[in-house]
DNA sequence: GATATAATATTAACACTGTAAAGTTAGATT
DNA sequence: AATCTAACTTTACAGTGTTAATATTATATC
């Protein structure tokens, strides 16, 4: 059995190969500067090889773009050991969210417009990566809730309210970087702190 | 001068049916998956005609877009004339814009997602078609905080805290079409309420 | 009306792209 | 030693944006 786990261990290997090569290709160039060809340049593999591993170009940003996923939840999951006050926490997490979107803007990008663009019906399937980083928004919104720190609402929506703004803000500090924008640390957190305010109202 | 006229005419004639030709190809297909070559099929010319008129394909995008934002500020305008609650035209500039974005989401998305990608600085150059949509919501805001009916706060920030709300809720509704999302309308009613809550908090 | 001139459009070509199919090679099994 | 198989490469195709050179057309001049 020892070579057949070998064969898997390699394989695992390359294909965690082809995967970073593609992150950094993708990350410093954009998804659509980056070729098959160069990927399988840096990797010192033919183009081919990655079609052994991925079914397609798609499928790698798609595999790509589930790690980015991983890391942000990690980085949120941090802060859930603080019990004290959900609201602070709550406005802990935005922040975290929206500097890990500045702090990787390409994957975050590439996360959250480019891979809907090529993956249809990416609607949050069962067990999904994606589906764990709503249910921790869940998580902290419903305990606002019960503790009455947020005026009584449906926690579905009120999530997706507090998604909006933090993804906005993100989303426009990434793609109009010369926009004349308030000292930013200041316009996230005025964001991020008009909607509490406004679910708690 | 008749001639040259006509002559001028006619090249503008040209221009536009590329850019029509372009934009309904760009917003049924999507941006990546029109080629120079559709385009000129479509309007019976050689593809390489079409360079006589733009400078690359990033151009034409980039027309396109123009053309995209000048249609929103002449929607957003037309709710200028309604005087009486500054805070409640706000809140329908808000909707109107949210619209717009799920109206025509191709648009919306080329405009505030593809074009800053192919288009360095983008950051507002003085006389844009961009520039004016901000300052229509910048005399929107303005109007409200002088009325008292917002908390005391620079406009500036206030308005680029709107522009992330409703930027975020559009992108998220165009780019997640199957997220169990809340009730559309109502998701984007409760995104613009809150903030505007929070504003006067 | 013939010819020169300018504007406009086209053809051919280059260096790429994603990817399918067929061919090759190295290692394990028999 | 022969065979099988998984891993990888070569080749090829149809398509891409774009440039340079060429051809066509319409106007102006003689």
């Amino acid at each position: 059995m020892s070579i057949e786990e070998r064969r898997a261990r390699e394989k695992e290997q390359l294909r965690r190969q082809i995967l970073v090569a593609a992150r950094e290709l993708f990350v410093n160039e954009g998804y659509e500067n980056v070729s098959m060809r160069k990927i399988a340049n840096k990797i010192e593999y033919s183009p081919t090889t990655i079609y052994l591993y991925f079914k397609d170009k798609a499928d790698l940003l798609d595999s790509v773009c589930k790690e980015t996923l991983l890391n942000l939840l990690n980085t949120l999951e941090q802060l859930k050991n603080d019990k004290s006050d959900p609201v602070e926490t709550l406005r802990k997490s935005g922040r975290t969210y929206v500097e890990f979107g500045l702090k990787y803007p390409q994957d975050y990008k590439l996360t959250f417009v480019i891979r809907p663009q090529f993956q249809r019906d990416l609607g949050l399937q069962e067990g999904s990566v994606g589906e764990k980083v709503f249910n921790y928004l869940r998580e902290m919104v419903s305990e606002c809730i019960r503790q009455q720190r947020f005026r009584q609402a449906d926690v579905e929506t009120t999530g997706q309210v507090l998604w909006s703004a933090v993804h906005g803000v993100t989303m426009l500090l990434i793609d109009f970087p010369d926009f004349p924008w308030t000292e930013k640390d200041r316009l996230i957190d005025t964001v991020i702190q008009t909607t509490i305010a406004g679910l708690k109202a």
